[in-house]
DNA sequence: AGAACGGAGCAAACCGGTTTGACTGCTCTC
DNA sequence: GAGAGCAGTCAAACCGGTTTGCTCCGTTCT
């Protein structure tokens, strides 16, 4: 019973046949006899054998294994609702290619490094990049490591863009032009936006695309705060802007965590919502529908890019096409959080 | 300059040594003179080497991954800020061990067979089992595929139970009676509850200790729903509750995500929150403390669960101790989400 | 009839590590 | 001074697959 799983020699054997043979009745790299590959292939079954990973991995330098870092603190990942749903987009796809996913999740710079280094030394093909930043130093590093890759980005990779790594984005400034545009429709004037982490490709598109779309209907940008995407900070920024003496009426936020909890602290405060302040949010967590009231955010297909991403990786790793590619997903999906501003 | 990694060959001819050499001095299983190691680590160094994982894992039989399968629907992986914060837990004690994590998201009962199947075929030395359910077939499985595993829980693992696979297990039910206490100290007396789906274990423990709470205060517990942990069955549940000619005053949900949506739909409907109507939570995220009124929960160290689990997964790997262990972690957090019940 | 060709399969080399039996000096004992 | 014991090292076998050079055989072409 149980012990040592069978080998592929063991397999060999039973058919009445070489080692060679048997690996090539499953790879199809050679051709085989009909009746020879039924022997094989029954032999497999009856001895309950699946070729060991470790070996194929060994034999083929390809170890069917795609490796994810996550370099975010502890808090952040527990409320951000766009890990979760992008990890099982990609799995979704990786499965059906057999391929497996590793996931590390580091607290440092020196953990990440040590991490792809791991990651090169045989454990994964490729990685994902989630979270770029500006002169982000991993795409260096992970193609000096020989790993193939793919980036997530929330706006088209410029023409100068430094690496030929293929990008997989969306075109977050679209939404927020919507949002804006809703809001100012509305009769909102005085907008200010809490923003992620400024250091983030995606938060910084995002901000810029506020400032972007306040300029074009002529109206100051000048309401901003830097949020870091936690409750916390979603609450202190509102306090902040809701403070001054002409506070605004409207704010846009980089997430729904930090509308969620601008919005709670500014009922908190005697302010009601819509009426008094319109809020928004961005990437539509599916709590945001069943608020009261539902608030208005951007829904970002969080499992379609995943999806894509694992899609575009495995295409990469085949050897096939670099291009970037653009994941039209972004919806904005209005609710009851905003309203015309109160008169004067 | 790219091209291959180095070997342990091409060390052990820089340093002037057998390629056995190199093992042992690594490995330390056998005595290497100073001297020499110092050379071998040298050449190692120079020529960044770092060795094959698949190689050793071929030569070893051990991987030094463990694997974790999630198989839950996309929309309950999204809202739930449990499983981002327990993979984080794992992740730090792996990390420091040199181990890796492989994830894998199923839909289906065969995807996840597979999954284990694939594991068990050299890509991974043990699993942590998640979301047991009662008669759960996985542990057999996962034994007869030949995979150390771990267990989680929330509850002490009877007597009677059928296997041998350590359990890191909260003891939800004081928690729970801790929350009923609270609210019946307030004069509350029409408590419901709205549990996750009872064939968890975790949820059935949570469902079966509202109602050994409310029994032991010489309650009725008869205003049970069953709901399935996402924001729209808590909306739906709470609906339901509220619909009645005798509507509860308080409401213990099974985790925050129904709590935060059923508190929210219970407004929209004109009810005050907690004048009208208390609620409570299960699972504290981060998200819970910045609402208003904050909601009244229970911390459960979703973090420390994980770093537990995965330091029990390893000391089995290690063939240590297979005692089950407890996670003393669970603290009610009171917040403004619960008040005495309105005057008749 | 002989050459050329391609399908089928075997045996052996190889991937990059780990493990172990055997050998060499050396020191320590009696 | 012979034997025991041990530190230190090497060479070779091994882990379980994949890949390739070569042989054997039957068919087709000229």
């Amino acid at each position: 019973m149980a012990g040592s799983r069978p080998t592929i020699g063991d397999v060999a054997r039973a058919a009445g046949v070489s080692k060679g043979t048997v690996s090539l009745a499953y790879s199809g790299k050679r051709p085989v006899a009909e009746e020879t590959r039924r022997r094989v292939f029954a032999a497999a079954e009856s001895l309950r054998w699946t070729a060991s990973s470790s070996a194929q991995a060994l034999a083929t330098s390809r170890t069917s294994t795609i490796g994810l870092v996550i370099a975010r603190r502890p808090e952040i990942i527990a409320t951000d609702t766009f890990f979760p749903r992008f990890i099982a987009g990609c799995e979704a796809v990786l499965a059906r290619a057999g391929m497996g996913l590793m996931l590390n999740v580091v607290a440092s710079e020196e953990d990440e490094t040590a991490a792809y280094e791991r990651y090169a030394a045989g454990r994964v093909d490729g990685v994902i990049l989630l979270d770029v930043q500006q002169g982000d130093r991993r795409p260096k590093l992970v193609r000096e490591l020989g790993l193939t890759s793919v980036m997530l980005s929330a706006e088209a990779p410029r023409d100068d863009s430094p690496t030929d790594v293929p990008v997989v984005y969306t075109e977050d400034a679209a939404a927020i032009g919507e949002l804006v545009d809703l809001l100012v429709e509305d009769g909102h004037t005085s907008i200010a936006h809490v923003s992620g982490p400024l250091r983030y490709v995606h938060a910084a598109a995002r901000h810029n695309a506020f400032i972007a779309a306040m300029t074009s209907h002529e109206l100051p940008a000048d309401r901003l705060v830097e949020g870091d995407f936690t409750a916390a900070s979603g609450r202190d920024a509102t306090a902040g802007l809701l403070d001054a003496s002409d506070r605004p009426t409207a704010i846009v936020y980089a997430n729904d965590v930090m509308a969620i909890a601008g919005l709670s602290f500014a009922r908190s405060t005697g302010l009601r919502v819509p009426e008094d302040l319109s809020v928004t949010g961005f990437d539509d967590s599916e709590l945001s529908a069943h608020l009261s009231p539902g608030l208005t955010s951007v829904s970002t297909g969080a499992d379609v890019r995943g999806a894509v991403a694992a899609d575009t990786l495995l295409a990469a790793l085949r050897g096939e096409a670099d291009a970037s590619v653009l994941v039209d997903g972004t919806v904005v999906v209005r609710r009851g959080s905003i309203a015309p501003p109160p008169r004067p």
